[in-house]
DNA sequence: TCTTTGTGTGTGAATATTCACTTACTTAAA
DNA sequence: TTTAAGTAAGTGAATATTCACACACAAAGA
């Protein structure tokens, strides 16, 4: 499953990151790539075949990282709501240092441009899923989550809840402090999830 | 606040809306508009000073039928609970008529275009919120809605997930019934927002 | 009742700019 | 001496916008 990348390679999609942070898909341009590498245009091409190939690399990498991020954080020691908790201040930690991916993820201006793009991103929210899906069941199965909605839905309002906060912050161009509000986001989805 | 549109404007936002089901973002040029309308591209400029103009009348547009829709959809002496519910199969019922305006809504592409553009797809949000916020205090007020968490809480829950909901939509090629799955969504909904 | 003048709405051609990508070349290290 | 990694200078296609011009129609003056 892991692809190998070449450092150049990372280098590219790290500068790819920067200036998707900085001006957004439409600023995402092999010119801009170039110029934020310090050599031609042209040079591009001999790491990468098509502009459609970086993205998905970063893409990629973003899912793979993100995968073993998740492994590695949650321990089965943990309670549900520990689980729960651990999960997103993860990622809410990540995103703080690379806002850049908030930009490529949530935006659907990159999902038109192809149909692997686009099953690339839904691949990332699955990574997700993957994780979130087995905390929900747990805390259902030992009464500490609702059992009063299906696991299916709760994830559902979970997600979106997430995603929401993403938007915010990216609109407020990543003005606000993501890390202090996600816990705020963090404790007021678990009171609603707790068993009634 | 009501802005005077020509019938040649309208039938020119709603071509637009046309492509926007049909080919996305990427595919609503002028060139494209034209072909639809059945005129040159020159035309267009007879009607709008510029493409940015056009996307804006459209979100203007939209916000404004949303007002009226919502203003008359719910009525004072239904309970919260029904207020909550007529609300969003109001517009469920809606972007089934008109799955373009997902598009256009929920599309981060189009934000980045333009400043005045971001700013017109947070109006639609807002009046939205506009409608929700009541129902929400009022809700709570009642103690049919939970007080355990705060109003804006429960706002951002309920929002994130709809608009999740869009985005299954979206991402699924408006294939499945969106009313159907909204109803479930607003009844999960419910059952969690049910005071404890 | 002609004729002039103005206006709204269309056309086709041309504009400058940007885009991803290509080709032919150089250079330097292995 | 082969090969990897760079460059300069292009390509064609697409983009939004502008230009001079044309046609239909209406109001107003002769």
């Amino acid at each position: 499953m892991t692809v190998v990348i070449s450092d150049r390679q990372l280098e590219i999609i790290e500068a790819a990151g920067k200036i998707l942070t900085a001006s957004g898909i439409s600023g995402l341009t092999i010119k801009n790539l170039a110029k934020e590498m310090k050599f031609s245009e042209s040079a591009i091409y001999r790491h990468f075949t098509s502009k459609e190939e970086i993205i998905i690399a970063l893409l990629e990498y973003l899912a793979q990282s993100m995968d073993e991020r998740y492994t590695n954080a949650i321990k089965s020691e943990q309670s549900p709501e520990e689980k729960f908790t651990t999960l997103f201040q993860n990622q809410f930690s990540f995103f703080k240092k690379h806002p850049h991916f908030v930009v490529a993820v949530f935006s659907d201006g990159l999902m038109e441009e192809s149909q692997r793009i686009n099953e690339t991103i839904l691949k990332i929210m699955g990574v997700k899923m993957k994780h979130l899906m087995p905390i929900i069941l747990e805390g259902q199965q030992k009464k500490v989550f609702t059992n009063s909605i299906t696991s299916d839905e709760l994830m559902h309002i979970v997600m979106g809840t997430f995603r929401l906060q993403m938007f915010k912050w990216r609109v407020a161009n990543f003005q606000f402090d993501i890390s202090r509000n996600g816990d705020n986001m963090i404790l007021a989805l678990l009171t609603l999830l707790k068993s009634k």
